[in-house]
DNA sequence: CGAAAACGTGTAAGCGCTTACATTTATCTC
DNA sequence: GAGATAAATGTAAGCGCTTACACGTTTTCG
């Protein structure tokens, strides 16, 4: 006759193995590691004892199961590859482990179907709520969600009027802004390198930005030499060489982001092309790497530790049931460095 | 009298619901998922319509407590600020993904008592492997992850006899390369800018590297200025100034990593040192910023992406009872581009 | 001083799955 | 075509935890 689990000593613990160890029932173990004031202290202190003596840590599933809560927040994003999400995805980290919560990463590799599959397996996987990038995405995963009652927060975009929960900033103006600047140093013929717009709303609204400036300048649309490529800094300098070689090149390029940027920026150096001087290059993010490069890029600043400290606040704010936050709009402001500069003289 | 859970439709759907719908039991359905091939066409056919129909998604706890298995892949990285882990952590997690594993990630931010903790909640949350940098850590740790028999894997370092199983390169060795490649330029004094190397064994064994080079070249210890500091563009700043005025600066400032690297050009440019012909520095880990510093980074190339890529491979080897994978030694070599050349003349 | 309220703890019913084992049904074998 | 074997499916026992509810014991207070 065999004995039913005995309970033999290099296993993992369990709660019954705590209970049993420092007799009390399992709900008293329960109650000591969950709502500690619950029990007294004399118990609490062998309870505690117990757990430190088995090497105690509870087991994380069943948790989940029976509590139907994760303490986990989930958030996919488009990259990781690269370093402009990583800054406020640490701070959005660091401020959800201030208050107990995990964070589950997934990267979508900006492909709309792969972030589709990793959002339904977060959200499998029990994430109490989820951090996503944009609003771009099928209205059935948003469906989805909302059937389960997942708290989603939308991060660096911000629409007023959008439906989702949201934190971020105004893509259309951000740019718009930098393109007019470009436009009152003179250029009349604009350059843009922009990420694909087709599941990208971020990527969208950045040429709205500038459009709407050159628009208000009374430029027509055909100054605009649009050229969308994939995300990286060779792509960038293919997309630069393909605008500069075009019959009327721009006099200035703006880049979607840094990285596109700094890969014009590199294509313009093997070009011959001065920066500045001969031409102007702009990005947006302001990563680490704009002001490494050389020269150092003129871009838009935009406040990604403060994004995600905040979408972490506004996460644990909805889950420790106090309230639906405001959505908050961030402002983005305009870093001058080097890259911009006039046209270069008519010849 | 109230029903005992009446089926509405807005609930979340579990196993049973799709089991009532296709009208088989359970464990039917339970198969459809997991080994199809037990299942007939035909049943296998209109249970897979209902979950569709239902929009059924497993519940993750709820497998993974039954199971005793999470297909989930732990990783502690000490940090996500920056590129340097990203490039092969992103391939770690393509290939994972490629296997039906998810990644968990979690960063401890360099310092040793959150990774401990981080390790621990890795466990708890039941990722059936993990994935850990460089061999330093607590005894206990170790310990903690055999008593759960939870396989570990050390990357971004490689002790042949080390009882860990790894996947890396021997730090010594890279390092000393490089440091020969100084020395045979005609340097004499070296600078050498580390990470802290209390909890990092990578860092020490740069060091070391750089001795033995030293050593065989007959300098003495004293020829060496070691400064250590954390990880950080500014830091490495503010450490190549340290060193670079000292009474007797070295001709030559070798950099744990390229991000340092980085910081001490840069700082290196403000004091008005052209580099190299003014002093040489190198970088270690050839991330993205090597190439697009100025002048670009002499340095280690490490490769990351093979590195995550097979890391991966032989977790899942494991995980999936194909046997205990051999370690792997990677090889690095160095990069020459334009910041080591000779030292410049005797005054 | 006795009833009510407050407190500390235990009992046990699940949470939604997987899987060993039992049962039924289809397929062989001679 | 009967008995044996294999294939498909069902039954039900957990996995380790939380928590509603029940049950003593104290405390409180008119």
């Amino acid at each position: 006759m065999r004995i039913k689990t005995p309970k033999t000593g290099s296993a993992v613990p369990t709660l019954a193995d705590v209970a049993r160890h420092a007799n009390v029932s399992t709900a008293t173990v329960s109650r000591c590691l969950n709502s500690p004031d619950q029990v007294v202290g004399e118990t609490r202190k062998r309870v505690l004892k117990a757990v430190q003596d088995l090497g105690y840590a509870p087991n994380f599933s069943a948790r989940a199961l029976a509590a139907k809560r994760t303490k986990t927040i989930g958030a996919v994003i488009p990259t990781m590859d690269n370093s402009i999400f990583a800054r406020g995805i640490q701070a959005f980290q660091e401020e959800l482990g201030r208050h107990g919560f995990t964070l589950l990463i997934a990267s979508s590799a900006y492909r709309e179907d792969l972030e589709e599959e990793q959002i339904r397996t977060l959200a499998a996987r029990g994430a109490d709520a989820l951090l996503l990038i944009g609003y771009h995405r099928n209205r059935a995963v948003y469906d989805m969600l909302t059937a389960r009652n997942l708290p989603v927060l939308v991060a660096w975009a911000y629409h007023a009027d959008a439906p989702q929960m949201s934190i971020g900033f105004d893509n259309v103006t951000a740019m718009a802004g930098l393109a007019r600047l470009a436009i009152g140093k003179g250029h009349r013929r604009l350059g843009f390198i922009s990420a694909p717009g087709a599941t990208n709303d971020r990527a969208r609204d950045r040429v709205a930005g500038v459009r709407r400036a050159m628009r208000e300048a009374g430029l027509r649309d055909t100054d605009l030499s649009l050229v969308e490529t994939q995300y990286g800094i060779e792509t960038g300098e293919a997309a630069f060489r393909e605008i500069m070689t075009s019959a009327t090149p721009p006099t200035v390029v703006l880049c979607g982001n840094d990285v596109l940027a700094v890969g014009a920026l590199r294509a313009a150096k093997e070009m011959g092309l001065r920066v500045p001087q001969d031409v102007s290059i702009t990005g947006f993010d302001d990563i680490e790497l704009a002001m490494l490069a050389e020269p150092p890029l003129t871009t838009v600043h935009v406040p990604h530790r403060e994004m995600g400290r905040r979408a972490a606040g506004m996460l644990v704010q909805i889950l420790t049931g106090q309230g639906r936050p405001d959505n908050v709009e961030l402002k983005t402001d305009i870093r001058i460095r080097q890259t911009l500069g006039p046209p270069p003289p008519e010849r």
